[in-house]
RNA sequence: GGGCAAGUAGAUCAGCUGGAAGAUCGCCGCCUUCGCAAGGCGGAAGUCGUGGGUUCAAAUCCCACCUUGUCCA
């Protein structure tokens, strides 16, 4: 890691302003002010200085300084850009956009695409997940965000502005518009690296509040150390929540941002804040880096000692505003989340979405108010919908789905309720549940500690490091895993994909290029390569059947069932016309299904996965619970009213910032698209999506669609298994088939056949009833006729018997035992020779020790209990024999006694 | 993507140191009652998640998979 260049920092604007370098003594990092400053100012060097006390002409609210900020970079030349999605699908390395750079990587910073403006400003919603145990506590850390920014792409012939005209903008932006005293502001030398990049930065500090960071991205981070890169990026970042919380200078960030909402809850929780001790608290909590529980333990234990009040007394007035904290910062991240499509779950980024949910839940609890989490999350919606319009649209949308959620955590608690009364009930006096057990209840069952607390009828205690104890178990070696992936030579020539250019090509000539791994590489092709789940194209080069297209790249290469044509050969290429139409109509069918799927249950649905082969196609959509057969059939009904309008498929290669412009980021269904051209289809109308697959011209095309199951596949996501054209109508056939055969069959109507299967079902019932009544009763006969003839020897009867056919060994020898003084030796002859040893209750035999004898005749091995023993495994043929035998062996058994 | 827990009657669960599938609630019938609740007696209800393996014998032990839950990336 390399440090700060200190030439780096020499900017005209700070010479020319008479600003001062030094370096902090406690810090040793330099920095520069126009002020005569001992240190740098930020904690823990210098506390805050601005809690009740602010340096700023007047308190703003967030929506008030956001308009500030950007209407001050609008007036200074930038266009003002609205915020992108906080799902960052536009990535692939990464859930959520956690800076306002995410924007622009990394398809701006590779130079594929235009910004969307240049300088730009902008507030970009983010989420980050790193601090949220800190959430509530610090009086500074959220999980969401926003990140106000100024941002400039010098590029070699267009150069606009770099740093020192950044930090000009940022001092004039604190000091005229926001009317802080010029001389309050510290600009920290340091080094920024992240994303591959890196440069020189200065952290802002005013008043001991770092508000802003402002990145000079210069260099990229190759196997070769730092390289300079093609243009230079200013990369900043400034903390919307932190500049409004220092223009008001309350007593946590809490209480600036959250306004209305804190104010509601503390009213429901009838809390009346106590502010110099919040001050206080606040104070301390800035100078420390929490990192841990004990970190904040012991900012509780200082602000305590320095208000002079009992830790146990500060606990008292703080505990219930950072539950309040808490609720108000996870609310809001959910409205924003799950605005922008991530729905719960328990893996993904739907994870992060639950854990929201239920430590809000928590929250609220703890508290102690009545209120449902979704009214909170209603009130953040309301809040924030004026400046992020598409909240009021998708707001029932939102709430639904977090009240299913809230439901499913209820389930998890009444579930864990019923596990801990068995795990106490099973406790003996003054045990208390293991710390392996709590561990297990939360890992396992999703119930921390706090919650079995109240459950348990027995005291439970919980070691400090519980959560330590948690990580430790999940720490485990990865496991590595081997990706088997082919090598292809970089740099192959391009095929011209004639597929895209008419999707009626089906015959052409190409010229063999190369051949690749054992495919053919040519010149142009209309062979569609399998690609966004659409299967390949199958027919035939020169005769040679084609058996695999793919591509690498922009090649694609031909997979043929014989002998590769001649490099240079032209060859004639024909398309099986029949599949072709097939992975068409069903790639076309998917779109479909996908905005009518959305239109019926809310903007929450994006596809999630898919695959269209010849016979059917599979579309995954994000969804909470599988669909109910009434939505199920209503899907389909819609989906086919779509093909009846025979609305038209609009294919365009578009600009990649235009198409977005146009159709926002639902483009991205399919996941990441690379390219700054990227191909549109648009079912007009309904559906807009970046995809490479081939589609029918018009939705009438499609003929027809058949949805025919949908299966939740996972937590949070909906498969739907459909058909299309004329693999539609074949599944309606063999459907038809089936029905008329089983009509034949049994002899009935299609409209009375489930009426027969049921009576079927019930005679079938009423007979093997009857069949066991007759045959227990033929074993009771059995019993008696043997119990009658049995031979007496010394005080007991011996009944030894080999069963027949399907006598039931066990129901004869319980029915003989039942007698007094009976011992019942059983053979049964099957695939092996079995014996069941039994006696009544009143004979003092044990009856392992006789089966044991007779196995060692018999061969095979045997136990049981001394009332009834079995065994197995000798030789059938020797049965009948070997039964001879067991008066003898009885003899000796009871001799050896 | 990984770890953990669970899958047995309609529901909730026991049985899991391998040897004859259970409890409670619910359901059905009968008794008692003018009727209901309650009670008493009786009854029906099970591919022990699926598929392999070990064993004379598997709900129980081993392996794989499926489903559900949960924690963590």
């Amino acid at each position: 890691m390399s440090g700060p260049d200190p030439s780096e920092f020499e900017l005209k604007f700070f010479a020319d302003n008479h600003f001062v370098r030094k370096q902090c003594p406690k810090c040793s990092r330099f920095f520069w002010s126009q002020g005569d400053w001992e240190t740098c100012g930020e904690p823990p060097c210098e506390e805050y200085t601005f809690i009740d006390n602010s340096p700023m002409t007047r308190g703003l609210s967030l929506h008030e300084m956001r308009e500030e900020y950007l209407s001050f970079f609008e007036s200074k030349g930038h266009k003002r850009v609205s915020r992108y999605p906080i799902v960052a699908r536009w990535r692939d390395d990464v859930f959520f956009t956690q800076a306002s750079i995410y924007d622009f990587q990394p398809w701006v910073l590779n130079e594929v695409i235009e910004p969307p403006g240049n300088p730009l400003t902008i507030s970009q919603t983010c989420v980050r997940f790193n601090d949220i145990d800190n959430v509530g506590k610090t009086g500074r850390h959220f999980t969401f965000f926003e990140m106000c920014a100024h941002h400039v792409f010098n590029k070699k012939d267009k150069f606009i502005y770099f740093k020192d005209r950044t930090v000009e903008l940022c001092h004039e932006l604190f000091t005229k518009r926001l009317g802080v005293d010029p001389k309050r502001l510290r600009y920290i030398e340091e080094w920024w690296e992240g994303g591959g990049n890196a440069g020189p930065c200065v952290e802002v500090i005013i008043d001991g509040a770092e508000v802003a960071t402002l990145v000079f991205m210069m260099y990229r981070q190759g196997p070769e150390g730092m390289v300079p890169m093609n243009m230079t990026v200013v990369d900043t970042g400034y903390g919307l929540e932190r500049m409004t919380w220092v223009s008001q200078g309350t007593s946590s960030a809490y209480e600036a941002v959250f306004g209305p909402v804190v104010e509601d809850l503390k009213q429901r929780a009838g809390i009346s804040t106590n502010t110099k001790v919040l001050q206080e608290y606040s104070k301390i909590a800035g100078m420390t880096n929490a990192k841990t529980a004990s970190d904040v333990r012991r900012i509780r234990e200082q602000t305590a000692a320095r208000i002079g009040i009992t830790y146990d007394e500060l606990m008292k007035i703080v505990t219930p505003l950072e539950d309040i904290y808490v609720i108000c910062d996870h609310s809001r991240a959910l409205a924003i989340l799950l605005n922008d499509g991530v729905v719960p779950s328990n893996v993904d980024k739907g994870y992060f979405a639950r854990m929201l949910v239920r430590r809000a839940l928590r929250s609220i609890r703890s508290l102690g108010i009545k209120i449902k989490l979704s009214e909170v999350v209603a009130m953040q919606v309301d809040y924030f919908s004026p400046i992020f319009q598409e909240l009021k649209e998708n707001k029932d949308d939102i709430l639904n789905i977090i009240q299913v959620e809230e439901d499913r955590y209820f389930e998890t608690l009444s579930r864990g309720k019923t596990l801990v009364d068995r795990m106490t009930k099973d406790l003996k006096k003054g045990e208390r549940i293991s710390v392996e057990k709590l561990i297990e209840l939360y890992d396992s069952h999703g119930l921390n500690p706090e919650i079995v607390k109240e459950y348990s009828s027995v005291p439970v205690e919980v070691p400090d490091d519980f959560y330590k104890q948690v990580v430790r178990k999940h720490e485990k070696p990865e496991a590595e895993q081997a990706e088997t992936k082919f090598d292809y030579p970089e740099n192959l020539p391009t095929t011209r994909p004639l597929y895209y250019e008419d999707v009626d090509i089906l015959e052409f000539e190409g010229k063999v290029l190369q051949h690749v791994n054992g495919g053919v590489l040519l010149d142009q092709t209309a062979f569609y390569p399998e690609g966004g789940g659409q299967e390949w194209d199958d027919g035939a080069l020169d005769g040679q059947r084609v058996t695999k297209v793919i591509k690498v790249n922009s090649s694609v290469l031909h997979y043929l069932d014989g002998p590769l044509p001649a490099i240079g050969k032209v060859v004639k290429g024909t398309i099986n016309r029949d599949r072709r139409v097939r992975l068409m109509r069903h790639h076309t069918s998917a779109h479909i299904i996908n905005g009518v799927a959305r239109g019926m249950l809310g903007n929450h649905v994006w596809q999630a996965g898919a695959h269209k082969s010849e016979v059917e196609g599979r579309l995954d959509i994000t969804h909470y619970e599988n669909l109910t057969t009434e939505q199920r059939d209503h899907l389909e009904r819609e989906v086919n009213r779509i093909i009846h309008e025979d609305l038209k498929v609009k294919i365009q290669f578009m600009q990649r910032d235009d198409a977005e412009r146009l159709h926002g980021y639902r483009l991205y269904q399919g996941g990441a698209v690379p390219g700054k051209i990227i191909r549109v289809v648009e079912i007009l109308g309904l559906d807009a999506e970046a995809c490479g697959g081939l589609h029918c011209k018009t939705t009438g095309f499609v003929g027809a669609i058949r949805i025919r199951k949908t299966k939740r596949i996972q937590d949070g996501i909906v498969r739907i298994e459909y058909s299309s054209g004329m693999a539609a109508i074949e599944d309606m056939q063999r459907d038809k088939g089936t029905v008329e055969s089983l009509t034949e069959r049994l002899n009935s109507a299609a409209d009375k056949l489930v009426d027969t299967a049921e009576k079927l079902q019930s005679d079938l019932r009423e007979t093997l009833k009857k069949v066991e009544v007759l045959a227990h009763k033929h074993d009771q006969d059995v019993a008696h006729s043997l119990l009658d003839k049995a031979p007496t020897i010394g005080e007991f009867r011996l009944i030894i018997y080999q069963t027949q056919d399907d006598e039931n060994g066990e129901t004869i020898s319980k029915a003989l035992t039942e007698n007094p003084k009976v011992l019942v030796v059983i053979g049964i002859a099957e695939k092996k020779a079995k014996v069941l040893v039994s006696r009544s209750k009143d004979i003092d035999i044990d009856s392992r020790i006789l089966l044991k004898e007779i196995m060692s005749e018999l061969g095979g091995g045997g136990g049981g209990k001394p009332e009834y023993a079995q065994g197995g495994g000798g030789d059938v043929e020797k049965l009948p024999e070997t039964l001879k035998m067991v008066p003898d062996i009885l003899l000796t058994v009871i001799n050896k006694k």
